[in-house]
DNA sequence: AAGTTTTTGAGGTACGCACCTCAAAATGAG
DNA sequence: CTCATTTTGAGGTGCGTACCTCAAAAACTT
């Protein structure tokens, strides 16, 4: 019976450097661990007074929850959804790639993953299908999506609804920085606009820029940010008008051809859009000629390939797995009512040549 | 009475599309929990074919321990150390800066990192440092010291007292990628060499390459990426012997003088070092005569503001945030027994220049 | 003051696992 | 076959939180 005391203080003497736990708050805040509870999971039912008073506590012990026995006793983890264009480029490919590959290893973590596939050219089917997701069937949602009405809206019911939203690669307006997870698109323009411009150093000529469509808000920040450091830093070279894709492999072709043939000055491409693999073929065959500098983005197997081969000379590149990761720390958070660390959370504008592939 | 049988099946149904747990491992297994803990937890006392058989059915019903409720049962997350250098430059400083960063963020997920300071001038203090850290004060130790036979066998020892270590920033030999977090050494000094060759461009001359000590292996292996590029592609520059500040800033001053009173044909200037920033005002000074590209390594509030200012032309970095988390995580999985997705855990040899900061 | 409503407390169960003890069973040695 | 040893089972406790119920207390109403 001796030894049973023995036991209950564990191994050596009660040293209790120990956080506090739910039981400690409830005593320093005298109220019972069901007020706590009420608070802490901000159910109602609790006067304003006994709330000022639980926070009070809170600070005062450096209360902190464990959200480690929190996931537990939930019995359920997170389910986050990853809603992305049905029709793709090789990009999103990558995306999705990554995501499966988080579900996977974030299993034993209690978080799930699905995607879920909205058509982004019909944003009313694509709003109805964002409004069929539930609360609960998901907690969170992270959307990459252009920026419409529709979408908006559904977006703003999905809140009320008590689901979590995060835009992630495509911004959604919300300039706040919790619900966006992404590059900077115009510093990663400028950032093209100074790799290009210093890359073809002291020639001169004409610059083409190529772009899946005009109409997003990426590609129109991108184009502004290259803008920005061409034609003030660099008055050698003339960046031509924006060409558009609009994804078709045969449109890119012949708006290329036409391009090189009615500038025959051109010394270097820009290649906004994430879908680069015609445009890249089509610079490939050209590549004989002279030195015609490529700058692209998003980093897929075509464009890496590229990269290694020198027929692109840069890449810019936003980590997927990144994205990935962080837009779900970022919804996890929301959950838990937390802030992130905005630092930690900042998606780089990663440059990419062949030797630090 | 009616009612009691209806909470048990919770809300909806028994819909169970569960994770098994220990218990459904147990009797897939045909054993008892005590058992499946003893096989789990790598206790002794279990025959060979009952361990056989507890696996098998692991990989059969694709059981997967919850970490979640392991940390929580084991009542002891993890602590972690962070060896560092005691004395030290610019960058030590942000690293150490990130590591306490993390460790606030992390409370909550029951991690603890502390900063453990050694004499990387005595490798034999630092061993001796080394060999008081106890098994039961740390789980892991991730080590960032130069490569000496002390600091080896005071890590093998470690290990055997049951401490995992990894080795971050400075390699230490082991070639296994579950033992080392940071960057290819190799390839960063390709990638800087190709980048000053790059923004060189047309003209020719040599090339200043300034290191701390090339005593250490990561000096000698960005000088040999440096020069795979340049000797090989460029031969319009002309790279010179490395020199050796030690640390020192006068003597940083007065290599540079000499180096440049010695050779006036200097174009580029390749900082390998963490410490720029001496050098960074000597090429400072200069930067009114004519264009000498300069690259250098580890961004630091110095080579940010050098960058910004155009003073430095680009700055390879290794992401310290990411360095952190990337030690913890593997830390952590060595104590789980478990292996990382080494894709997720590769550190990216980041290119930056003022756009892109 | 009596009734109504709101707020609080007490107590329980569960989550999945770690870690412990003791006895029972299986195995091996002689 | 017996005895010693190794291996296994049964059962318990605790981690810190979520979530639930029911009754008691406190706060408002009229």
């Amino acid at each position: 019976m001796v030894e049973d005391k023995i036991r209950k203080t564990k191994r050596f003497g009660p040293k209790k450097p120990m956080r506090p736990t739910t039981k400690d708050l409830a005593k320093a805040a005298g109220v019972s661990l069901a007020t706590i509870d009420r608070v802490l999971n901000g159910r109602s039912g609790v006067r304003q007074k006994t709330v000022d008073a639980v926070n009070e506590a809170i600070v005062r012990i450096g209360f902190e929850r464990n959200q480690v026995a929190a996931t537990l006793a939930r019995q359920k983890g997170y389910r986050f959804g990853f809603v992305v264009p049905r029709s793709g480029d090789e990009f999103l490919d990558v995306i999705v790639k990554h995501i499966s590959e988080f579900d996977q290893a974030s299993r034993a973590e209690m978080i799930q993953t699905k995607i879920v596939r909205i058509d982004e050219h019909d944003p009313h089917r694509a709003a109805k299908t964002l409004s069929r997701l539930s609360s609960d069937e998901y907690d969170g949602i992270a959307i990459m999506a252009p920026e419409t009405p529709q979408i908006r809206d559904a977006l703003h019911r999905m809140r009320e609804r008590g689901i979590q939203t995060v835009a992630f690669i495509s911004n959604q307006q919300e300039e706040d920085s919790q619900s966006f997870v992404g590059i900077d698109n115009i510093a990663a323009g400028a950032t093209a606009g100074r790799l290009m411009a210093r890359f073809l150093g002291q020639t001169s000529g004409s610059i083409l820029v190529l772009a899946e469509t005009m109409q997003s808000r990426d590609s129109l920040e991108r184009r502004l940010g290259f803008d920005q450091v061409i034609s003030p830093d660099y008055q050698q070279f003339h960046a031509l008008p924006t060409l558009e894709t609009h994804g078709y492999p045969d449109r890119t072709n012949l708006v290329l051809k036409n391009a090189f043939a009615a500038h025959k000055d051109i010394v270097g491409l820009y290649i906004m859009g994430s879908e680069a693999r015609v445009a890249i073929e089509f610079a490939r065959k050209l590549h004989g000629d002279g030195k015609l500098i490529t700058v692209a983005h998003e980093r897929t197997p075509s464009t890496e390939q590229a990269l290694r081969e020198n027929t692109l000379d840069a890449l810019i590149n936003q980590d997927p797995g990144h994205i990935v990761r962080s837009a779900v720390r970022t919804l996890r958070a929301k959950c838990e009512n937390r802030e992130t660390l905005a630092s930690q959370e900042r998606i780089r504008i990663e440059i990419l040549i062949a030797e630090n592939l």
